[in-house]
DNA sequence: AGAATGTCTATAGATGAAGTAGACAAATTA
DNA sequence: TAATTTGTCTACTTCATCTATAGACATTCT
């Protein structure tokens, strides 16, 4: 199970991101649109800003922008940023390995086996999925694309 | 990320699997072979027992077996008797489903269909493993098998 | 100066994970 | 029957994490 964290997270970066030739968006605009309380929502974008996906102006007409190109930006890379590992359990994640304690051979480990396909089936899906390959956006980048022109 | 308790369920059951042809075994040899704190067994297999899995009997000479048909028992099965769905997000999950709080329109979120495509594909794995099929067990079923001829 | 923003620090309540302690009940066997 | 060996039941603890909320503060624009 994902964090509601990480799902607001996600939906305000997807929000940003269909927003993003729009300029800066407010935080509380975020908010009521994704309907995700004002102050965890800006927490979870001080985090984010913190890991260079998003940037803020403060001051009157201040707000949030993407920075991220949203074909860079995967799901997964969100979801990892906000709780941590995608794997079912640690002995099989890549960026947060971690040796079981209890295991007794982690090489022969049938259990961890398992979990590596799960691992892998997971990451082989939020892992190519990017912030862009969500319709509306989407949209509004080939959009941008076709203004560059 | 599953529970430990999960992770121990697990172990135990697969230690019984094999052990099934030795009739009773004890909590307190689970607890060594496997590494798992005594007490905290204790209290998932009375889980596990009340969810039909395995059999107990008290007194000298007591201890527990595995009821259920290892070739029957997947492991999805067992890891949502103690932790819960499988499913990244309540609203993907066939047994636990949930609405989302926050969701504006279920039917085109697309963070739900995405998580939704997780969903199939860890359940893909895990509710089509059996604690038949780790080698060890299997090897042990085959045996009995060949005893029953 | 004043209004509109984001920032920072602190706190809090609820929940659940992981584990522990100890009295109790049942079965065996000497 | 008494002692021993098992599982059972109830209660508790400890700790961490999730999900927020409150309020003072800093910055920017007009």
């Amino acid at each position: 199970m994902i964090s509601k964290k990480a799902k607001y997270a996600l939906k305000a970066l997807l929000y940003l991101a269909k927003q993003h030739d729009r300029g800066l968006v407010l935080i509380s605009e975020i908010a009521v649109a994704e309907r995700i309380p004002r102050k965890f929502l800006e927490a979870i974008l001080v985090d984010l800003k913190v890991q260079q996906i998003v940037q803020s102006t403060r001051g009157k007409n201040g707000g949030y922008t993407l920075v991220k190109d949203p074909t860079q930006l995967s799901v997964g890379n969100v979801i990892r940023m906000v709780d941590g590992p995608l794997a079912p359990v640690h002995c099989v994640s890549h960026l947060y390995y971690r040796k079981c304690e209890e295991c007794v051979d982690e090489a022969t480990c049938e259990i961890r086996l398992l979990m590596k396909r799960v691992r892998d089936a997971t990451c082989d899906i939020l892992d190519t999925t990017y912030l862009a390959d969500f319709s509306k956006v989407t949209a509004l980048v080939v959009e941008e694309e076709a203004n560059q022109i």
